[in-house]
RNA sequence: GGUUUCGUGGCCGAGUGGCUAGGCAGAGGUCUGCAAAACCUUCCACAGCGGUUCGAAUCCGCUCGAAACCUCCA
């Protein structure tokens, strides 16, 4: 590698040079969802963003291990409320087991990330089976003095822990603003600080999710599941941990503190947060109930949109601006996303019939690979990546007009390029023609059909197949090298 | 109110001091039985006001506007 790979650190607000702990090994923890909803729009911004980094990791010879965690488990209404968490909360509405639910929305959240492409992580740990783990660290942190115990609860003692230690050190929150300006919710007064998180619940009658504990039957606090099951598959030292941004406070920076005192060491040495897109400028997220799921988008069933998008447009459209951007969803975006996609995959495709020429090399074929090379390392640049392969689609059409000449290895190297970057890092796969053999040959024999049909200049009836094609949404153009289909 | 960000051409979105981002749309052209597509060329910008500098979209200050977090959220 020329160029060493630099990524941007919340808890510097820098790009660092990325320098792993334990090299050639690479750990990577990233928050996952909470699965009581179906996913939407916002979900697939972090599953991708740390798609890529995860494929560029792997891409530059780590051998990385990639932990994103299913939280089925504690999540709480409120830190103070009579104990239900979301999951138990939706199963009493719709008369379900708890796990029920979880294992449904796990289901489909896997269904929906393996259609926009996203590389499964190499572990994907449960909340619900990690309750040990998150007691035992419970009780480590009871031991070290920075928890206290109040009526079956555990919670952390955040002023304690801010005499030595910085509580707020990744958000650049203050403590004492914190304190000031805390709402005074009711069902508190368990707590010695309004800023205190809790550890541990005692599970209220009516809650249904519960396990056994030195302190009470209940549940673990909403920040802690995070913190145990990366110690436990990443070690107490980690690399890199990712999440959305609005994740920053309070969740990573209660992760922080949980981590430092249970494992006497700052557990993560990168912390990086996806930015969220927005729908007419506000965050896409549940509570405000406007978000699009994914399937309303593949199947186009959602007022707000005015077609259908594929995954791999969607994909596209993420990619498009870089992870630490804002990205504002419209139909317009969405439709220029497509449409791009759809030019970037008919490049390919054409340069597989380019004849190469004996010209000598051309200059610019490797500044390609070495923009979308330098692109990566700077931050995960997607944005500049695709703005590197759209040089080379240029390339490749001006050579399919014969306005330039590329010789055998121009060739071949532009064909790894886009293989690499296309393919393996964008993870973008062509979705646009059929790959069932039979339909292949049926279209074949139509469209000789249609041929024979307007070599007898009989055009009533090679319009009207193109028509009865269009019925089923098959597009037929007739190119100079011949009649091409494809599914709208 | 506090913390963290952001304001780029019709739209989406790169760019941390000097050189073309890129995509979509628009305009012109090539190709074409028609249609569509494809391809080529091309117009349009850096919220406002000051400052630093030989030179700023890029650094600093102020003003205006927007967002996220401070309560579950990717």
């Amino acid at each position: 590698m020329d160029n060493p790979l630099f990524l941007y650190n919340t808890l510097s607000r820098t790009k660092e040079v990325f320098a792993p702990i334990h090299p050639p090994f690479a750990g990577l923890y990233v928050c996952g969802p909470t699965v009581y909803g179906d996913p939407h729009l916002g979900h697939a911004r972090p599953a991708i963003t740390f798609d890529l980094v995860f494929r560029w990791l792997k891409y530059l010879g780590y051998k990385v291990r990639y932990v994103r965690n299913i939280t089925d488990v504690g999540h709480l209404v409120n830190d103070e409320d009579s104990g239900e968490d979301k999951i138990a909360q939706k199963a009493l509405i719709d008369k379900l087991e708890p796990m029920e639910i979880a294992q449904y929305y796990s289901d489909r959240y896997f269904i929906f990330m393996d259609a926009l492409n996203v590389q499964r992580p190499s572990i994907e740990p449960r909340a619900s089976g990690h309750i040990i783990e998150q007691i035992r660290m419970i009780a480590d942190i009871l031991a070290e003095g920075y928890a206290y115990v109040v009526n079956g609860s555990v919670y952390f003692d955040v002023l304690k822990y801010n005499e030595k230690y910085n509580y707020g050190k990744l958000s650049g929150r203050i403590l004492e603003d914190l304190i000031s300006n805390t709402r005074e919710l009711e069902g508190q007064e368990e707590k010695r600080n309004p800023v205190d998180f809790a550890l541990w619940k005692k599970a209220q009658p009516e809650h249904i999710m519960r396990w056994p504990s030195p302190w009470s039957e209940g549940f673990p606090g909403w920040h802690l599941e995070c913190s145990a099951m990366s110690t436990k598959y990443l070690g107490k030292e980690f690399d890199i941990h990712g999440g959305g941004m609005d994740l920053l406070f309070p969740h990573h920076e209660s992760e922080i503190a949980q981590s430092r005192i249970a494992n006497h060491c700052d557990s993560v040495k990168y912390w990086m947060h996806n930015n969220m897109i927005t729908i007419n400028g506000q965050k896409m997220g549940k509570s405000l109930g406007n978000f699009i799921t994914l399937e309303e988008f593949f199947t186009g069933s959602h007022s707000e949109l005015a077609q259908a998008y594929t995954p791999m447009t969607i994909r596209f459209f993420i990619l498009q601006a870089h992870y630490r951007s804002t990205l504002d969803f419209s139909n317009e975006a969405l439709q220029a996303a497509g449409k791009g996609l759809k030019k970037l995959f008919t490049a390919i495709e054409t340069l597989e019939r380019i004849v190469p020429s004996d010209a000598p090399a051309n200059p610019a074929i490797p500044e390609i690979m070495k923009a979308c090379t330098d692109a990566m390392n700077d931050d995960f640049n997607s944005p500049m990546v695709i703005a590197g392969l759209f040089e080379g689609v240029k390339l490749i059409n001006l050579a399919h007009d014969n306005t330039i000449q590329l010789n055998a290895a121009d060739l071949d190297l532009l064909k790894e390029t886009f293989s690499i970057f296309v393919g393996e890092i964008l993870g973008l796969k062509d979705e646009v023609t059929g790959n069932n053999n039979l339909v292949d040959e049926l279209m074949d024999l139509i469209l000789q059909l249609r041929k024979d049909a307007r070599s007898k200049k009989d055009f009533e009836t090679s319009d009207e197949i193109r028509d009865l094609l269009q019925h089923l949404h098959i597009s037929v153009k007739d190119t100079k090298e011949g009649a091409t289909w494809n599914f709208d």
